[in-house]
DNA sequence: TCATTTTTTTAACATTTGTAAAATGTTGCC
DNA sequence: GGCAACATTTTACAAATGTTAAAAAAATGA
């Protein structure tokens, strides 16, 4: 159980009343993780929802030589297993703490119930969902219009929290290009 | 005004019940429209939802010397401007009817009222994004792990029917690449 | 059917990006 | 400090894809 004062500092909370708020927060726990914890795993339901109410995170696939990073989480950020959350089916992805974290964690059948009893948190969970959808369907679109170099621009001016903080070779694989090119980019640009 | 009969009959309504789909069909209609139509329009607010009843379509992009597909449409998909439907704001992409189709069409302003008034439907509404969320994070997913022959491979065994029926330039745009690298990768696996 | 338009393929060449391996830089810890 | 582990850059070369232009094939409409 979790105060309503310290979820109304969390932007993804700000839609909802104080009634639903509560509903929520009474099924929510906070729980801490070091840096390095790998808090979902690929191949297994994850039964929680988290928000990462400090830190940072990253969801990564494993290919065959390779790990993929293709999501970044900063504080007030949402956090699931996609499959888990939406399929109820084990996920393809890895989360790991890139930082000493602080978690909201709720259980999604909890969170499930809720939807089915409260018409307020019904749409907020229906927006956290076209949110997610719009930002996807948007790094899909600049894959294609955008050239690494430039995708690489923008990612420092729009997440120049994240440049900071993480490793270049997970920047790298969030652009979709290898270590060695994102080296050729940044050199190119000094 | 629609004929719920009618609506029993496309996937994305299965989960509904009698009276949410009779609501729902009390503010839709049954529209046509000419293969080469452009349903939606880059730069202006969509105020309308639709639901594809039959034909295909494609949404684009419009770059500097190139459109690029990003998504496709079947009979039974659900087909709304992105940044209309989620931010009331202009869009990024054009919808065109590749053959001759019919639609279901349905203003947003009555969905979103539904949103607000029905359980059910919020419900419905979440669904469809986070569907939509799931397709779009593993297509996101496979431009990183798998070679364009890859991807084609996939694309004409899941696909089958958009195969068939849209020209190749779109499904290589759609797939990320272009026309030139489609064809040699046809030429290559015949 | 024929002519026209559009789509698809092919070719030659340029560019980008990848791969592998070595060199350099950074960090944390004893 | 100095070692060990890890991250980043650099180099040389290979592979994949892009660009442009032209030819071939297919679709369209009178």
């Amino acid at each position: 159980m979790i105060l309503i004062e310290q979820l109304r500092n969390i932007a993804v909370f700000a839609s909802l009343s104080d009634s639903s708020l509560h509903e929520l927060s009474k099924h929510m726990e906070l729980v801490k993780h070091p840096k390095g914890a790998i808090i979902i795993r690929a191949d297994k339901v994850e039964p929680n929802f988290f928000v990462l109410e400090k830190g940072i995170a990253r969801a990564y696939c494993n290919g065959e030589n390779q790990e993929i990073t293709f999501w970044f989480g900063q504080a007030g950020n949402v956090l699931f297993s996609f499959n888990s959350y939406i399929n109820n089916r084990p996920g393809y992805e890895n989360v790991e703490l890139l930082e000493n974290s602080t978690l909201i964690q709720m259980r999604l059948n909890d969170l499930f119930s809720l939807y089915e009893q409260n018409l307020e948190i019904a749409n907020w969970g229906r927006k956290i969902a076209e949110q997610e959808l719009i930002a996807t369907e948007k790094r899909l679109i600049d894959r294609a219009f955008k050239g690494a170099a430039e995708r690489y621009q923008e990612f420092i001016t729009q997440s120049p929290e994240l440049n900071k903080r993480v490793a270049l070779k997970h920047i790298a694989s969030y652009l979709g290009v290898t270590q060695v090119t994102l080296s050729r980019i940044r050199a190119a640009c000094k």
